[in-house]
DNA sequence: CGTAATTTCATACTAAAGTATGAGTGCCGA
DNA sequence: TCGGCACTCATACTTTAGTATGAAATTACG
């Protein structure tokens, strides 16, 4: 399925379509005046709006993408205060195992695990265990 | 990236705007009878034609933005058969994403990005996506 | 041109991850 | 001694990840 369409064009289409309807109109006015007012007019809302749609969409996009930008500031924190279970669960998990392989080599319940991974994503701000990676490289704690 | 001419989404934009045209014809016959109401008329042709800008300019940043992300040229990485997307899904996944937001960044389904995710697991032989990570690594082809 | 590989999307399911909350234990320092 | 902290475990729940399978469109290639 073509969820991708070729926008440009058909933009320039339905414009072309506005400004043709508008123009053959406007000839008709010559000779006939008065008579299709509202053909005109409706053209003239129909460019006028679709325009101003597109400058409202762009501007909440440009908003929407500012935004998201912003979100990637890097929060410099000195003592983040890890435990030592969290820093042995986080290198585990940079090595790729489970939860629960992790519980089994430190002999430890999965749900142990599972809160000393809550407690640790809070201390790095992240969301899961790969954010967690990313940000803990980045920290420089890790490798 | 298509710069071809999609003639059946042109075709479908084509068809649209007859369909629109003949709306501006119907509702200039009922301006004739009730021509009172040329206001209300004008209303709605403003608010369909600003729901249509803002759709054709919402799809165009799309492709826009989907172009900026191809930016970072990702290659296939033949001697896997890892494909172009399963390496870009990859990367998205190295950078601690979600597969909810690969998608969006894609503009694909969550449901394409977990099949390049399956297919990539198996070409890598990893069970999830932190073993994926390590094992890319492994190989060379991260980072 | 036809065939294989790629890409996309979907449903339906299971597994794992993550959150919220509460609670018991032991240790250490004020 | 006592309060705070780290560690442990648990239940219950929501969310995300991952698998299996099928299907359809597109693309690449001989």
């Amino acid at each position: 399925m073509t969820k991708q369409i070729d926008l440009k064009s058909t933009l320039l289409y339905g414009i072309s379509m506005a400004i043709l309807l508008f123009l053959l109109k406007w000839l008709e006015l010559r000779f006939v005046v008065f008579d299709h007012l509202f053909e005109v007019y409706a053209a003239i809302i129909s460019v006028i709006f679709m325009v101003l749609g597109a400058w409202l969409m762009h501007n909440f996009q440009q908003r929407k993408l500012e935004k998201e930008n912003a979100k990637q500031e890097i929060v410099a924190v000195p003592e983040l205060g890890l435990s030592q279970r969290e820093m042995e669960v986080l290198v585990f998990m940079s090595q790729g195992f489970t939860n629960q392989q992790i519980a089994d080599k430190l002999f430890l319940s999965i749900h142990t695990i599972k809160t000393h991974g809550s407690n640790l994503f809070v201390k790095l701000d992240v969301k899961n265990r790969t954010q967690a990676l990313v940000r803990a490289k980045e920290l420089e704690i890790l490798e």
